[in-house]
DNA sequence: CTAGATGTTAAGGT
DNA sequence: CACCTTAACATCTA
């Protein structure tokens, strides 16, 4: 149990936008364009506005062409084109072996290939979920998303912290604002921005707007290269301290939590003002 | 045994 | 209305 990686591995997974974007390449470089055999349905209830029979009829003998991905859903697109959503919520993640290996616990829908490999979706705490939609641009607007937090330009950014008049960390969380930032990357581009969590988005300066939205495309660039491990970020990183007693890694005070929409943040009160 | 963790959603308060 | 907090969902760890 010393083992570091493989304590690494038992570390709970917190899907934001780095960690999805590691899910569509692991999903590109396994498995697009294999015949699907059959689809093995463990827990009905991960499904949202589809059934196991709806999805079997719509994959069996069918491929995966092609994915994308916006926010925190990741979409593949059916070579019939339907497009399969997928959420991974808080323990959501993907999973490609030979397709004679034995179930795991958390092990939902399981898509076998004729190839003889198959892709699990596993989900521990079963919050995920997985749906089947016609129609992309209607499915995205019925969840009523803000722009995808990597690719939002500067004006639009701009506009979204100008309209809106909650805190700063609430504003970056708020899915309907901008899609893709959770509790532990807030953290990190409010750290790396010099942003204090609870600010009011009124009080940003335009120099603070600038800065949040470069760092979300410094840190989402930073975490997606160390696979969205925040354990490997470089040492100048929040994160890597963001933890009871933890230090500030620029100026060695002690970081402080503070509860802010339902999570704990973590911050430096020295840095972040 | 309890508290806390993660994301979303709904409900209730200011 | 726009914003906030809380609780619920499921399950595991400290």
């Amino acid at each position: 149990m010393t083992n570091p990686a493989r304590r690494r591995k038992e570390l709970p997974k917190m899907p934001e936008w780095p960690d999805v974007e590691i899910f569509k390449q692991y999903l590109d470089a396994t498995s697009l364009h294999q015949k699907i055999h059959t689809i093995t349905v463990h827990n009905r209830r991960i499904f949202k506005d589809t059934s196991p029979d709806k999805l079997k009829q719509a994959l069996r003998g069918h491929c995966f062409e092609s994915t994308s991905h916006y926010g925190k859903y990741l979409f593949v697109e059916i070579d019939n084109r339907y497009y399969l959503v997928l959420h991974f919520a808080m323990t959501g993640s993907l999973r490609y072996s030979k397709n004679n290996r034995k179930k795991a616990p958390h092990d939902r829908v399981v898509f076998n290939f004729v190839n003889g490999y198959k892709l699990v979706y596993v989900c521990q705490r079963m919050l995920g979920y997985i749906g089947l939609v016609k129609s992309l641009a209607g499915f995205l607007e019925s969840c009523e998303l803000g722009p995808d937090a990597f690719s939002v330009d500067n004006k639009d950014f701009k506009e979204i912290f100008r309209k809106s008049r909650g805190g700063t960390k609430s504003t970056l969380m708020n899915q309907k604002l901008i899609a893709g930032i959770g509790n532990i990357y807030s953290d990190e581009i409010l750290f790396q921005a010099g942003v204090n969590p609870k600010k009011q988005c009124s009080k940003l300066t335009d120099a603070d707007i600038e800065n949040l939205h470069r760092n979300i495309k410094k840190v989402f660039r930073q975490a997606t290269k160390r696979k969205a491990d925040p354990q490997r970020l470089p040492k100048s990183y929040l994160l890597i301290h963001r933890r009871k007693g933890g230090v500030c890694p620029r100026c060695h005070n002690k970081i402080e939590t503070q509860r802010i929409a339902g999570r704990t943040a973590f911050f430096c009160p020295k840095c972040q003002k």
